[in-house]
RNA sequence: GGCGAGAUAGCUCAGUUGGUUAGAGCGCAUGAUUCAUAAUCAUGAGGUCCCGAGUUCAAUUCUCGGUCUCGCUACCA
């Protein structure tokens, strides 16, 4: 592999409209901050860069919930996070913020350079507007009532309610949640990103040049890749964010996407002034830390970018982890289902590191996983106590006991002493190698295997027997399992720094280098330590009963507020319900339509003629077996087509709580078209 | 529906460029031990390597088809 002279690390810009939970920590930042360290610790030039992303819609729509400025928001959830971050031992070099000054600057520069490059592409298209407010709407900002399931409040992209995913057309009666008036289509300019003309570089890049990605990520690329890439838009209708750095753009701001990886371009600069060698230096490796569904950003669209740019260097490589799952449920900031990094923090105070080994114990590094409160006191019981806290205690306690904590002389040494001494080394190098290959999950049980060592080594050498016959041996012996310790303390170190720098602190030892680990003389004979405590201390079954009836707790709140009917609507007249033709009708056929998942496409009698209608039921019936069946439909709803198809009506269905459909029928056959009233 | 990733012991995962008894950690069982937080050490039980077909002397591994999980994407009047 090339040799570099420095790296820079990234870490995803966690979205700062939430607190920061488990699923982001093994995903992203437990790993980053262990690579991060073992790169400090082996003396790199090393930076690690993250902060808050800040721009976006959701982030305004909060803030009008809230009846708060956006900046009001993002300052909220920044400060909590970064924190947050600082308490449990993540060592950023810096965490910024996309608000900064200096962000808006560094985007706005971006962005300008590539104007002047004419490397954007200028679109106008349609986008809906409210005239009294005298501003282009997002999706997210035009309410109305959902098509699908009839509730009042949803949105222009997506129904909260059913989880349909909308546009602003579909909506019934859509208005403004910005003035309450009528949205109008409006002609807006745009800037676009032709992502299909970087397509061919970034096919050989990626497919060629760096077969080495893991396979979720290389496969997620040439997915892309494969199925053709389009311009993306880099501006957008909005007034929170940057503003497009171009006359005439009034209003207009640059896409979140656009505008967040420059944050890790902005954070360096705020960081250095030193930052165009991390940035351009050809010498410079570096790596995002991401989830899975950043991928497409930081594989594709930002090499895109920085490739556009031209000055900058791309990254090396991209350890993107899958999704952690909490007791079998899948995390989800709005259900509140989490253990948030904050609340942890307080529940189990001094215990960053028993969730930092569990979460890279469990880390989803090649498919999604699964966090488990007992297997969070498990790994604390069995492992961190049992195995690495035991041995520790073990070896300082005979040393204090033995030698008033001083280390003895290892005047001899037998074959088991050396292949032990060895080991260290063999372990330091395994650990190495896993952590060189994104491998955390091994890396950390090499390590744990060096304290697996010291246990055998003391049940084999037994010098609580042989201090009564063979002191001398003794020494030896303890001199050795102190080594091990000593080791241990620099090993564990990127993945337990608290727990490590306690250590070290027992053991007078502030060496932290890791080629110092597999010495064997880090302690030299005649070194005092301190008297130890307890590295670890069990967890007990009532600290896990209590978050798990603190989840059950949220399950059962999610449970009622699901099972809340869908709010009445207002009042209609007489009149506009006797515009609609409801009637029965028989199904005729029905048939599948191709490449769909829910769509059925019915020929149905209705008593006035034999009509097409598409349906979305396709995952509650098959077709075979509902011809012949009566149903109640809307004869007079606008015809329209769905996948081509000209679909001529809407078949009445009941939705259930948990979203199931089922056919609304008359209770004993009719004549088709009976009309229903 | 299209694309990608995954499926191996009770749990979490390695692994096999196709080769004889498929590995680890945790859990479980038995024994040893008592320096240590009832910790440790040894031994053992436990597997249709998702299913089916094909290629091959030989398939958990390669090919094709299917099932399930997750993600991206299309779609729901």
């Amino acid at each position: 592999m090339k040799e570099f002279k420095r790296y820079l690390i990234t870490s995803a810009l966690p979205y700062a409209n939430g607190p920061i939970h488990i699923g982001h920590l093994a995903g992203v930042y437990v790993p980053s901050d262990i690579y991060t360290r073992y790169l400090r610790m082996k003396g790199t030039d090393v930076i690690s860069i993250c902060g808050s992303d800040e721009h976006g819609v959701p982030i305004t729509l909060k803030a009008r919930k809230e009846g708060i400025t956006p900046q009001e928001v993002v300052d909220r959830y920044h400060t909590l996070n970064k924190k947050a971050f600082e308490d449990f031992g993540i060592q950023f070099d810096i965490y910024s913020r996309t608000s900064n000054m200096i962000h808006h600057e560094t985007a706005s520069q971006f962005f300008r350079k590539l104007y002047d490059k004419k490397e954007f592409v200028e679109k106008t298209s349609e986008q809906y507007y409210d005239e009294e407010a005298g501003c282009f709407l997002a999706d997210r900002y035009i309410m109305g009532t959902c098509p699908h399931c009839g509730n009042e409040n949803a949105y222009g992209d997506q129904c909260e309610k059913c989880g349909t995913s909308l546009s602003p057309n579909d909506l019934i009666n859509p208005h403004s949640t910005v003035s309450g008036s009528k949205p109008v289509l409006k002609e807006t300019l745009h800037w676009y990103l032709p992502l299909d003309k970087y397509e061919p570089w970034l096919k050989k890049w990626i497919l060629e040049d760096h077969k080495e990605w893991k396979a979720n990520v290389y496969g997620q690329c040439k997915s892309w890749l494969d199925q053709g890439l389009q311009p993306r838009a880099v501006s957008r209708d909005l007034d929170w964010g940057v503003p497009v750095p171009v006359e005439g753009a009034d209003g207009k701001v640059l896409y979140v996407w656009f505008d967040a990886p420059i944050g890790y371009i902005s954070a360096t600069r705020e960081l250095t002034p030193d930052w165009e060698k991390y940035w351009k230096d050809k010498d410079t490796r570096m790596i995002h830390f991401i989830g899975k569904d950043n991928i497409v950003f930081h594989c594709i669209i930002f090499p895109s970018m920085l490739r556009a740019e031209g000055s900058y260097i791309l990254p090396d490589n991209v350890p993107a982890n899958e999704f952690l799952n909490l007791e079998n449920d899948k995390i989800s900031t709005s259900r509140n289902w989490a253990v948030w990094l904050h609340e942890y923090l307080e529940d189990f105070p001094g215990k960053q590191d028993v969730l930092r080994y569990t979460l890279c114990s469990c880390a989803p590094e090649t498919k999604d996983n699964d966090f488990t409160w007992k297997e969070f006191q498990a790994r604390n019981n069995n492992e961190l106590v049992a195995i690495l806290g035991n041995f520790i205690n073990r070896a300082l306690v005979l040393t204090t006991n033995y030698y008033g904590g001083l280390v003895p002389t290892r005047e001899k040494t037998d074959k088991s002493d050396e292949d032990i001494l060895n080991e260290i080394s063999i372990l330091r190098d395994n650990v190495s190698s896993s952590l060189d290959n994104f491998r955390f999950r091994e890396a950390l049980k090499e390590a744990m295997n060096l304290a697996r060592l010291g246990n055998k080594y003391l049940a084999d050498a037994e010098p609580w027997k042989l201090v009564k016959t063979d002191p001398e041996r003794v020494k030896t012996i303890m001199n050795i399992a102190l080594q091990i310790t000593a080791n241990l303390s620099i090993i564990c170190e990127p993945f337990l720094p608290f727990s490590m720098k306690k250590l070290r602190g027992w053991l007078n030892m502030n060496v932290v280098r890791w080629n110092d680990a597999g010495k064997n003389d880090l302690l030299k004979p005649g070194h005092k330590i301190n008297k130890p405590e307890l590295l670890f201390a069990k967890i007990e079954d009532e600290d896990i009963e209590r978050q798990i009836e603190k989840l059950l707790a949220t399950k059962k709140n999610n449970e009622l507020a699901s099972a809340k009917t869908v709010p009445g609507k207002a009042p209609v007249t007489f009149d506009d319900f006797s515009k609609l033709d409801i009637r029965t009708a028989t199904i005729l056929e029905a048939e599948k339509v191709p490449k769909t998942t829910k769509l059925l496409k019915l020929k149905i009698d209705t008593g006035l003629d034999v009509r097409t209608i598409v349906s979305g039921i396709a995952e509650y019936y098959q077709p075979e077996k509902i011809i012949g069946r009566q149903i109640s439909i809307i004869a007079n709803l606008e015809p329209r087509k769905i996948k081509g198809i000209e679909s001529k009506g809407m078949i009445l269905m009941a939705e259930d709580k948990d979203g199931k459909l089922v056919m609304v029928q008359p209770e004993n056959k009719v004549s088709n078209g009976s009309t229903i009233k």
